[in-house]
DNA sequence: AGATGGATTTTC
DNA sequence: AAAATCCATCTC
């Protein structure tokens, strides 16, 4: 069952604690794949340093602040791509970055895209990866998550326990950096590994 | 197991 | 200039 709207336009850190288990679903050339989330960061307003909405709203920050439920999709480090869930109702700036998930159809498609990763559990265990295994690119940014090529399902799955760390890479964030905004299903492999000191 | 550096483009 | 990353390649 797709989540509409209505799920989206709630507190972010709620949206980001709730997408863990849901299924993330991507339509390709007729064919389907997914994975379960099993880690998520919150980036919550223009106080959040840490968000990208904190300077203001310009061409690339927009979405954020429109509508939750649709995609934002932004290119880092010049090689990779992040796939975010714009939360909360117009004029708040908010999102939620999906960090990792474990592969359920299509596996084998999206082992291919990850330069025929040989591990399971290397295949989206990264908010890079992720994008890369399921194609997701620019071109998606501002897609409507409430429509036929990119969603969330709801498939009753229960990933087991899901604990809380401070947001990887945002060690610039002043205050915000040490923020407890990141939920992820504990002990699951393919949860991203996260270096010392980020 | 942990640290370091390189790839490369978008952003303001 | 720095970035919501990933990977290869060192070192212990």
């Amino acid at each position: 069952m797709r989540l509409d709207r209505s799920f989206y336009e709630r507190p972010t850190l709620d949206v980001a604690r709730d997408l863990v288990g849901k299924v993330l679903i991507r339509r390709l050339q007729g064919r389907r794949l997914a994975g379960m989330i099993v880690e998520t960061e919150a980036y919550v307003g223009s106080e959040d340093l840490a968000c990208h909405a904190s300077k203001g709203k310009t061409a690339r920050t927009a979405i954020m602040f429109g509508r939750g439920g649709f995609a934002y999709v932004y290119m880092i480090y010049g090689f990779y791509y992040c796939l975010n869930a714009v939360t909360e109702t117009e004029g708040y700036p908010a999102a939620v970055l999906i960090r990792a998930v474990e592969p359920l159809e299509g596996v084998e498609f999206m082992r291919k895209r990850r330069n025929n990763s040989n591990s399971d559990w290397n295949i989206a265990s990264g908010p890079g990866k992720l994008c890369m295994a399921m194609s997701i690119d620019k071109s998606l940014n501002g897609e409507d998550l409430t429509g036929n090529v990119l969603w969330i399902e709801e498939q009753n799955l229960h990933p087991g326990p899901i604990t809380t760390s401070p947001r990887v890479g945002v060690h610039y964030a002043g205050e915000y950096r040490d923020k407890p905004w990141r939920f992820y299903v504990s002990r699951n492999p393919h949860v991203s590994r996260v270096p010392n000191g980020r």
